[in-house]
DNA sequence: TTAATTGCCC
């Protein structure tokens, strides 16, 4: 009788967690999620070896989030239990935590332990390979789903598509959309990410326009599309759009990639127009990740102290938070500001790999080589972070660009990580520097081996080999270059001025103002040469001559080339459209050159200017004839 | 259950 109660009070009781733990799944509850399980080890009810409450519990974890208790749940059902939903809910967990790594490992086990997986399976295995990027692993799906029968539900159509398009097969992508009998919004916005991506923001449009109805991922894929490729007006005429035919607030996701986009971009308008929304949609605190995103997005455009008064503001910061504002500052070559803000981090947040990351390409920008090392060696053993090859690239360079070599070439030979190409073009670059040309020789041979199609570090060596005097032997890389039909990608700068973007490509006479311009560019040399300035011809890679003997026309055609850089050019209009001494920003796609970078330290002398310039991988901050970057880049 | 998601070495 007795033991009958107990059974029924169990059964109950059951039923009653089993509910209480779905509310708390879709609440996303952990804490409340935690206490049940707690309740119910105390009280041996999951101990039962009927698995539904094991189910309740692996599927609360999942959805909260938690991979490893999640993980520990699955690993208590009994073998014999575990059905396909229960792996499947487990590999979703794990694609969506941003290892899919597991997850692709579990689907080999699922299937190992002879479980079928069914199409929500296979969503989750192509979204796992979506993430990773591997097609290879991808393609089989398809044959995977047809050999069981599996039906190609719009979902599972949507995931299929997903992994062709991140994974940069469109025609593939396009195959299944174009087969499939119904379609989502969904099924739209996949393709639409995919057509922005790999075809251009131009042929987005045409799938935007096209699309029967559009969500608000649909209208930010498109917008951030537009803010990273540098059209401005219409991203703000779409985001004017976006604002009122959907008429909701923007949420936090949207506000974090149009962010993201202007940090890509140093799209610095419409970063401001979004940090003035935030603060007007939001009454109480700002979102963690949308100030993290304010914070990387003032730092990338330039505005450093813009990014610090964000960051103080933020009443909650997370490492992620604290990692952005470290790296905003070592990017602006700021060494000492970074060290100091560490050492306040550490009562806040727990550093991780990224911090270091940050903290040791300071200690490299600044010369702070005592402390970088130093660094270096507590890893492990003071904050039990194992060192990546993110870490030894920040070392290796750090001793690189100090002119100690042989240490970091003994370094990269003795590490326990194969050496990728970052970690062997920073190299190169600091052999570069200090002129040793034959480890840079050897580099170079090493480096073809790894990516044969980056012609970056040929374009290094034989600027070396220029300025050691070896001329043959720099005209001869030149001239494999030529063979091959490289040519350097073309440059171009842009200066906000006046809330407009201007931009100016190499020789450019396009804008409007093009004969103030040069007008201003011609008193601009001159006031340089009479500081000292020469022309630097040997920074420029490919000559007009093809002979090598220079005479008077040809040296002049090679400096007028020079004197119209895009970043010459762009100063001249920031000089002569901005009010005397106001800062000037400018953003360049590549890395800036010899020439220039000589030529603006005097300018920012000669007309009392700060200029910040981004270069492709870092800020210039350039003052009463010096840079932040104390000339190494 | 799928789509946009803050920090990273040259």
């Amino acid at each position: 009788m007795r033991w009958s109660t107990d059974g029924v009070l169990a059964s109950l009781s059951y039923h009653y967690y089993r509910s209480l733990l779905r509310a708390c799944a879709r609440g996303a509850s952990l804490a409340d999620g935690e206490k049940l399980h707690a309740t119910l080890l105390k009280n041996g009810l999951s101990a039962s070896p009927d698995s539904f409450i094991h189910n309740a519990l692996l599927h609360m974890y999942a959805m909260c989030g938690t991979t490893s208790s999640a993980r520990l749940v699955f690993d208590q059902i009994p073998l014999t239990h575990r059905d396909t939903v229960d792996w499947t809910t487990l590999m979703g967990c794990y694609s969506r935590n941003r290892m899919p790594h597991d997850a692709l490992h579990l689907f080999l086990d699922m299937q190992g332990e002879g479980v079928q997986p069914d199409e929500v399976t296979m969503v989750c295995f192509f979204n796992a390979c979506s993430r990773l990027g591997d097609v290879m692993c991808g393609l089989q799906g398809h044959p995977c789903m047809i050999k069981r029968g599996l039906p190609f539900t719009v979902t599972a159509s949507n995931a299929a598509m997903d992994m062709y398009a991140k994974c940069g097969r469109m025609a593939d992508a396009r195959r299944v959309f174009d087969e499939m009998s119904e379609r989502s919004v969904v099924s739209w916005t996949v393709i639409l990410a995919g057509v922005v991506k790999w075809e251009g923001v131009e042929n987005g449009r045409i799938l935007f326009d096209e699309m029967p109805e559009r969500n608000e991922i649909a209208w930010t894929v498109m917008i951030a599309s537009y803010v990273e490729s540098g059209f401005h007006r219409e991203a703000m005429w779409l985001l004017g759009d976006m604002i009122l035919s959907l008429c909701l607030e923007l949420n936090h996701v949207t506000l974090c990639s149009l962010l993201s986009a202007c940090a890509q971009s140093g799209d610095m308008m419409m970063g401001r127009w979004v940090h003035v929304y935030v603060l007007k949609i939001m009454d109480k605190e700002m979102n963690l990740m949308v100030g993290t995103a304010l914070v990387d997005m003032y730092a990338k455009c330039g505005r450093i102290e813009a990014a610090y008064r964000v960051f103080k503001w933020m009443l909650h910061r997370n490492v992620v938070a604290w990692n952005a504002m470290l790296s905003g500052l070592a990017m602006h070559g700021q060494g000492i500001a970074v060290l100091e803000l560490f050492s306040q981090m550490i009562a806040e947040a727990q550093p991780d790999d990224v911090t270091f990351v940050a903290l040791l390409s300071a200690c490299s920008h600044s010369g702070l080589v005592d402390q970088g090392q130093q660094f270096f060696h507590d890893l492990g053993p003071v904050y039990g972070i194992m060192p990546k090859i993110e870490h030894y690239a920040c070392l290796v360079d750090l001793l690189g660009r100090a002119g100690r070599l042989e240490e970091a070439e003994a370094l990269v030979r003795k590490m326990p990580i194969l050496p990728n190409e970052v970690l062997l073009g920073s190299l190169l670059a600091s052999c570069s520097l200090h002129g040793k040309l034959q480890l840079g020789e050897s580099l170079l041979q090493e480096l073809v081996q790894i990516n044969p199609l980056n012609t970056e570090y040929h374009f290094l060596m034989s600027n070396m080999y220029a300025l050691a005097g070896k001329r043959d032997e720099a005209d001869s890389l030149r001239l494999v270059l030529k063979k091959r039909g490289v040519r350097k990608a073309p440059g171009s700068s842009c200066i906000h001025v006046g809330g407009q973007v201007h931009q100016f490509s190499a020789g450019d006479k396009s804008h409007p103002r093009t004969q103030e311009v040069y007008f201003m560019l011609d008193e601009m040399i001159r006031r340089l040469r009479l500081a000292g300035y020469v022309p630097n011809t040997a920074s420029q890679v490919f000559s007009v001559s093809e002979s090598g003997s220079h005479n008077a026309d040809e040296r002049e055609e090679e400096e007028q080339l020079l004197f119209s850089h895009s970043e010459k050019l762009a100063l001249s209009f920031g000089l002569i459209s901005t009010r005397p001494s106001a800062p000037l920003h400018i953003f360049k796609n590549l890395r800036i050159c010899q020439d220039c970078h000589f030529a603006i330290k005097l300018v920012s002398d000669i007309y009392r200017r700060e200029i910040v310039i981004r270069d492709r991988n870092r800020f210039h901050c350039f003052k009463q004839g010096s840079c932040s970057c104390s000339d190494y880049w």
